[in-house]
DNA sequence: ACTAGGCTATTTTTT
DNA sequence: ATAGCCTAGT
């Protein structure tokens, strides 16, 4: 408490109105809101249990549940509610969902999930939109509280029409399957709230202060979620930077910030200015950067942490070159001043750029972690491990069972799967209740129906038997039973790759063991299990000790939020960092954000590094230079490489030659 | 029902 | 470069 400065001490202790923290880069906002999560427990008598925080990533989460570890004793930490939006939404639907026709053990479609009912409905019904543009649509009209009816009526062209008959369709298909999407999380409690009073009642009482992180980057219905939580009186603690929102793309509208003054009269609004992390010729070229989109509230971001070094742009020839330099640049930092290998960062615009520094980090033993990225998701066997435990906590996921049925082979193949399908719908029960059912041998063969029998009713007795307790256990002999590994083994063209796949699953495996040995293990259910890697929230403790010993990498949105002393930004170049697509449709103030939010992570030193060609689609194809590097201050910055021919001194060295370099220095000592 | 091999489009960003 | 999709053959 000591070390906030008047404006932190301001925003901490003021708990009776409504506040508006207009918090810049590095201005120390995550400690705000923990001090004032503390401050109002210890000096305000507040029940932890009475506080809710809410961030945007699991990772900014996981990061205040920790600090707050430090600044409370750990019984009153475990009480609070720290959580993402998507997760606060999850417990409401758990706890009350009944309101909006959920019933017990319902599942989460993540976007992969949606996207595959989408991509089948589509052909389905003969359609000829685009998926991605279809879930957009539909995730916008969600975030709007559109339902398909009202969608159908509101249409302007034959394409809206189009998605909003096939929105109607996935309405009723999770309907069906007992299950939510990402948008429902945020939108169901909602509606949750606006249509029982009991339940409002309810969350009103246990919200009696809401913190809110990143507030520039709600949508309508997170703030639509918010305003009813805290009701009129405005037990609120909003936290924001319009310079840092880069989710508009998901529906996320900055304006948000400024319409808190609409809805709250008295709302105070303070503003951060200090910046704590950067060098002063950091933030001053970031300044620079931003300066070139409009303001609403003009801020005038300072640090008095000193000049500090010259930030450098390295020309590289290509994109291996870039990836050895970089690496050559943190062995040389590592080896000749002792920077742990876990000061640095390397951050990209896109999750395919991380490829080639990946490759050199190894190559040269550099320990790197890689954060953001929801590859591990993406990932075939991870996908059919979550499909099972879906299935387990809710037979009704159609997409699950659909997964599950044939993977490993049972002999079980689209005509029988049609036939049951017919069954189903019929009767008008879920693909798992109609492999039981009466009739279903008139509709297929005798060997297919034993098939689904035999499935039905394995899954049958292991779901029993989880019930009974010992997660882990029942959940070891569940993948025992079905050989997973040997269809693993079978399934891989080449042995390397099978490997892979079940280290992948083996750290699943070490997660849910971790989380089942805890001290609260008691309160772990199959269903949290399972709900935690819906929403894609599974960071370790191991993975947190390692942050000091590992470079970082990371995409540019997944580091908001964080600070590295030595950041190498890369690949800047037009359509890399202004992105393709955004050149196309003419919005670069969110791409010129995404470059200030990357500058301003960095606290002693930022290299920017881009290629000159590039390896695209397999073929070599020219790049030119980022255009937000053209509004750097000349004095402040040091270009390596062509650029600089008149100057000879500042000629680079190709990254492998200065890794030659260095290793014959190294052995040399 | 399953598999191999040829064809294609594909590179934002996250819960 | 490559993963995922489709087609034809077993």
């Amino acid at each position: 408490m000591n070390k906030l400065n008047t404006q932190q001490r301001a925003a901490v202790t003021e708990f009776e109105t409504p506040v508006l923290v207009l918090a810049g880069a590095g201005s120390g906002k995550t400690g705000v809101i923990t001090q004032k999560i503390a401050y109002l427990i210890n000096k305000q008598q507040y029940s932890p249990r009475s506080i809710i925080a809410v961030t945007f990533t699991n990772k900014a989460a996981n990061e205040m549940r920790g600090r707050l570890r430090e600044l409370l004793d750990a019984k009153t930490a475990k009480q609070l509610s720290i959580s993402t939006f998507h997760r606060l939404g999850l417990t409401m639907l758990q706890q009350d969902g009944a309101g909006v026709g959920l019933r017990k053990g319902f599942t989460i479609f993540d976007q992969g999930d949606s996207m595959s009912v989408l991509r089948e409905l589509i052909s389905e019904n003969n359609s000829a939109i685009e998926e991605r543009t279809l879930q957009n649509m539909i995730s916008n009209w969600k975030n709007q509280f559109i339902d398909s009816d009202a969608a159908l009526l509101s249409t302007v062209d034959d394409q809206e029409r189009a998605a909003a008959i096939l929105y109607k369709a996935y309405t009723e298909f999770l309907a069906a399957c007992n299950s939510v999407d990402f948008d429902d999380l945020i939108n169901l409690p909602v509606t949750l709230l606006k249509t029982n009073p009991d339940v409002l009642e309810k969350w009103r009482g246990r919200t009696r202060h809401l913190l809110v992180d990143e507030y520039q980057d709600t949508n309508a219905a997170q703030y639509e979620l918010v305003r009813l939580l805290v009701d009129k009186f405005g037990a609120l603690t909003a936290v924001g930077d319009d310079d840092q929102s880069i989710y508009s793309w998901r529906g996320a509208r900055p304006e948000n910030l400024h319409a808190l003054k609409d809805d709250y009269p008295n709302l105070k609004v303070i503003k951060l200015e200090q910046n704590y992390r950067s060098s002063q010729r950091i933030l001053r070229c970031a300044n620079q950067v931003i300066s070139h989109n409009p303001h609403i509230y003009e801020k005038k971001l300072w640090s008095d942490l000193g000049i500090g070094d010259e930030l450098k742009i390295s020309v590289c020839r290509h994109g291996i070159d870039e990836a050895e330099w970089v690496a050559a640049q943190i062995l040389t930092m590592h080896y000749q001043k002792g920077v742990p290998f876990g000061d640095f960062a390397i951050l990209y615009r896109s999750n395919f750029q991380s490829r080639p520094f990946e490759q050199a980090m190894r190559e040269k033993q550099i320990p790197y972690q890689i954060s953001g990225g929801d590859s591990f998701f993406d990932k075939t066997e991870i996908k059919d491990m979550l499909a099972y435990l879906k299935l387990l906590v809710n037979p009704d996921d159609e997409t699950a069972f659909l997964r599950c049925i044939n993977t490993p082979r049972r002999e079980i193949g689209p005509t029988t799967l049609a036939a049951l399908g017919v069954q189903a719908r019929s009767r008008n029960i879920s693909l798992f209740a109609a492999c039981h059912d009466m009739g279903l041998e008139a509709q297929m063969s005798e060997k297919a129906r034993a098939n689904l029998q035999r499935f039905a009713n394995w899954l049958v007795l292991v779901a029993d038997n989880a019930e009974r307790g010992d997660t882990l256990g029942v959940l070891k002999q569940f993948f025992d039973d079905m050989d997973y590994t040997g269809w693993i083994e079978r399934q891989s063209s080449t042995p390397q790759k099978a490997e892979r796949c079940l280290k992948n699953i083996d750290e699943l495996w070490q997660w849910i063991e971790r989380l089942l040995t805890t001290d609260d293990a008691k309160d772990v259910s199959l269903v949290d299990i399972v709900s935690q890697l819906s929403l894609h929230d599974i960071l370790s403790r191991q993975d947190e000790k390692k942050e000091f010993s590992q470079i970082q990498m990371s995409t540019l949105h997944a580091a908001k939020g964080l600070e590295y002393p030595h950041v190498f930004m890369v690949g800047m170049e037009e359509e890399i960092l202004p992105h393709k697509n955004s050149l196309e449709t003419g919005d670069i103030e969110e791409e010129r954000r995404l470059c200030y939010v990357g500058m301003t992570r960095a606290r002693h030193t930022l290299t920017f590094t881009r290629a000159r060609s590039r390896q695209r689609y397999g073929e070599m194809s020219q790049c030119e230079q980022s255009r937000f590097l053209a509004d750097l201050p000349e004095e402040d910055v040091i270009t390596l490489g062509e650029l600089s021919e008149n100057n000879p001194e500042q000629q680079r060295t190709s990254g492998k030659e200065a890794l030659e370099g260095l290793m014959a220095m190294l052995s040399g000592d």
